[in-house]
DNA sequence: AACTATTTATAAGA
DNA sequence: TTCTTATAAATAGTT
């Protein structure tokens, strides 16, 4: 929809993709909004820019307990699973153990996401920001690495079609001598049918045409036995 | 977009509902698609139909991922307040949730931490990336901030400190003085004794004497004084 | 942020 | 459900 007909990728120019970014996602909760009111459905839309921003539209404002369906919905299997798995253990314990475990790593996590600095001491602050600054050097790294590798890869494919380029470059270039040399027969000929025509057949002609004629058919095989078959046609009539 | 307008309302008609929602919920999952993919977004889109049927769509397939940021974005705080509210339930059910996140962060944790990065596309680490860039950014901040504010409290504190030596300074010039014109005080004293000690007691010399004791005892009162005391003991003795 | 030529989505009908 | 078709909507490229 719209002046062009739309590739399924990535677009790579960036002013381009915000703009189509802005406008398709309104687009988005619009049609999330219409279903949900049309159909009486429950629909929950969260969408993350490229930077980062979030946009959400859910029925009813509830999000939350759209999440909370869908988790039970989706946790149902799981739970099947695990009751199979452990259906004695105490349950209450691993599970405020496994809560403070979990506890310990949200707060992590948010430290490493700069959130919830305050309550960090200068000290703890500085180990923090050491591990992260390792761990980003580390995923740098890492990047590096996977990008020389596609960067290397490509560069391969690159010389590859190159060189299928050239090989077909060639057998191009062979054609096309071939066709030339075709039509410069099938000219020679037409001028020969002419003489022919116009004479009034003496038969020495006619032998020494013929025998122009095989000449000819040895060096343009296909073109050329065409009219030196017609031509023995004619003298033959 | 089709025969008639359409009104913003629920469609009455079961079977219309019906096939509308069909029709609607594959145009809206392609769109969720084609957005998420042509400006590189992440997105997460749940729908339930009127019958409870469940119908999603999330960019790479990582729903879990997906809402984790999203609740990391909006609901730090709901997870706790849940953990509270709901101790009773369905512990297995409970249980199993909180394991799946838990694994989902740690393995955030340890990408975080530079780990386990083979396991990562070019996109996911990019997106890593910018996330432990923002929160280092944040941490640097804060922990400067902290440095600078450490900074201006030693400052005060040394301004106090200078004023406090300064009046003390002041204090200790002001007892030299007192001590030096004692000292003064005393030497002189000590002269009179020893006129009056190798004399032979002349009524008006004792007379002139304890004037001069009164005289210097009113300008240095409480060492002078004793001498006074004494040599008029001494006297009336 | 508007405009508009096109493409897409879809309502109605079969 | 699926196909077709007329028409409403969305939107890509442009200003």
């Amino acid at each position: 929809m719209g002046r062009g007909r739309v590739q399924l990728k990535r677009i790579e120019n960036k002013i381009n993709r915000q703009v189509t970014f802005s406008k398709r996602r309104s687009g988005l909760l619009k049609k999330a909004h219409e279903i949900s009111v049309l159909c009486d459905a429950e629909v929950a839309l969260i969408v993350f820019s490229t930077k980062g921003k979030l946009f959400e539209y859910s029925t009813d404002s509830c999000m939350e307990r759209i999440l909370e369906r869908y988790e039970r919905y989706c946790y149902a299997e799981r739970q099947l699973q695990a009751n199979e798995i452990e259906p004695n253990g105490n349950w209450t314990l691993e599970y405020s153990k496994l809560k403070a475990r979990m506890e310990v790593l949200q707060r992590n996590q948010k430290h490493f996401m700069g959130e919830d600095l305050a309550d960090l001491s200068l000290k703890e602050l500085q180990s923090v920001e050491q591990q992260i600054d390792s761990g980003l050097k580390l995923i740098r790294s890492r990047k590096n690495q996977l990008m020389l590798q596609s960067i290397s890869e490509l560069q391969k494919k690159d010389k590859l079609l190159k060189e299928q380029n050239n090989l077909l470059a060639k057998k191009v270039k062979e054609k096309e001598k071939l066709l030339s040399q075709e039509a410069q027969c099938r000219e020679q000929q037409q001028q020969l049918n002419h003489d022919w025509n116009s004479s009034n057949g003496a038969a020495e002609r006619r032998t020494r045409i013929l025998r122009q004629d095989i000449e000819l058919t040895l060096c343009c095989p296909l073109g050329c036995f065409v009219t030196f078959i017609n031509n023995l046609q004619i003298m033959s009539s």
